[in-house]
DNA sequence: TGTACATCAGTGAACGCGCGTTCACTGATGTAC
DNA sequence: TGTACATCAGTGAACGCGCGTTCACTGATGTAC
């Protein structure tokens, strides 16, 4: 039953990316590892030829995760479209496939520190990656209040998809959550984005 | 073995509000109806003479710790220093005692319907005790604006403690989380709450 | 008010089940000659 | 290049354990007379 080495790496970032998602969908207790080998076509009993354990892939599951939100970021979306993408009902309904810190952040906070680690990493590249462009000029303030703009910004956005999918399947208070929260960060990026308008 | 119906029910509003406790603390997987009924000092097999079903208590134990935090803000705070306080390293630190739509709004999402209604309908009662003196003309536009203005602010505080929580404990990324939102919610609020102060 | 009996809150053993992890095994891949 | 053997990715049974739920039982409370 042995397989190729390249064969073998691609199986385990397949376990990678299956995790990721059916982790997102379920939450870490709720994807046991049988059913997620079953799920990456594979029997359980292999994992721990891949994985020390489950934490292990957690961590690694995480980054991936947030690493595939980020490469819908590299594409050259600008703030404003990214922010009406991130709070459509499409993205609320699709947690599978949407945002991992919207999905997993609540989990992730009763997880050990290397799953939190990576947490951190991972947000550490989608604020750069969010910030690309807006400031160059390393240790400057204008590049320190964007870092917090983004921070602030990527806060508010996981916390409008959390609390709408906290409520039920569609009610009203679901999708007020996501519309509110939309027009008031829209409304922020223009009045401090739009270089002709008034700063405060 | 009987007890006084008086105290018969006394043990079961015991039991609710150690289940809302520890729910915030390990998430709901991480506790077992044994654990539980265990932490409120009873055994097991009398947890079914009580409740239907662990979903059930899931559902009460919600509805109680968002009354908790509702209690909080009962009390005359203002805006601001309710944003300062669900802001501040000591709520992020205290998950048993602290936001229960912040701890458990994403293992929410993954709980029946039943469970969803409970959020929701806590979430209305709290906002409209942050909305108290604001918006007392039913139906007006100002009315709208202050809802929209608290469930804006709901999605954002509880997004920037699940982003802090979220990172490795004593990680600068948890703390910056934290002031960063924190600074810019005090910034929306004294921009739209102080009365000379342009609407727009 | 006092007695006889039904009720039922709480106990603790037991149920089937799925969990994370381990392990002996298989057989194609990789390697040494 | 061809052969002999070691490696190891993947298999599937098994491990101890804790889960949610059920149930026969206990004995003080509540109630009917």
């Amino acid at each position: 039953m042995r397989v190729t080495k390249a064969q073998a790496q691609a199986n385990r970032a397949h376990v990678v990316e299956t995790a990721s998602q059916l982790f997102r969908e379920r939450g870490y207790d709720g994807v046991g590892v049988a059913d997620l080998m079953a799920a990456a076509g594979f029997t359980h009993g292999g994992f721990y030829k891949q994985f020390g354990s489950k934490t292990d892939l957690i961590a690694e599951s995480a980054a991936c995760g947030i690493a595939q939100t980020i490469a819908l970021t590299g594409a050259g979306v600008e703030l404003a479209e990214f922010v009406r993408q991130y709070l459509s009902r499409e993205h609320r309904d699709s947690r599978g496939t949407g945002c991992t810190m919207a999905a997993l952040g609540g989990d992730a906070a009763r997880q050990p520190d290397s799953v939190r680690s990576a947490f951190a990493t991972g947000i550490e590249s989608l604020v750069a990656a969010l910030s690309r462009g807006d400031g160059d000029v390393a240790d400057s303030a204008d590049a320190r209040q964007t870092r917090a703009q983004v921070l602030d910004m990527i806060s508010h956005a996981v916390g409008a998809l959390v609390m709408s999918r906290a409520c039920p399947d569609d009610s009203p208070l679901a999708d007020e959550f996501l519309t509110v929260c939309r027009d008031a960060m829209l409304g922020t990026l223009a009045a401090t984005q739009v270089p002709e308008a008034p700063s405060r």
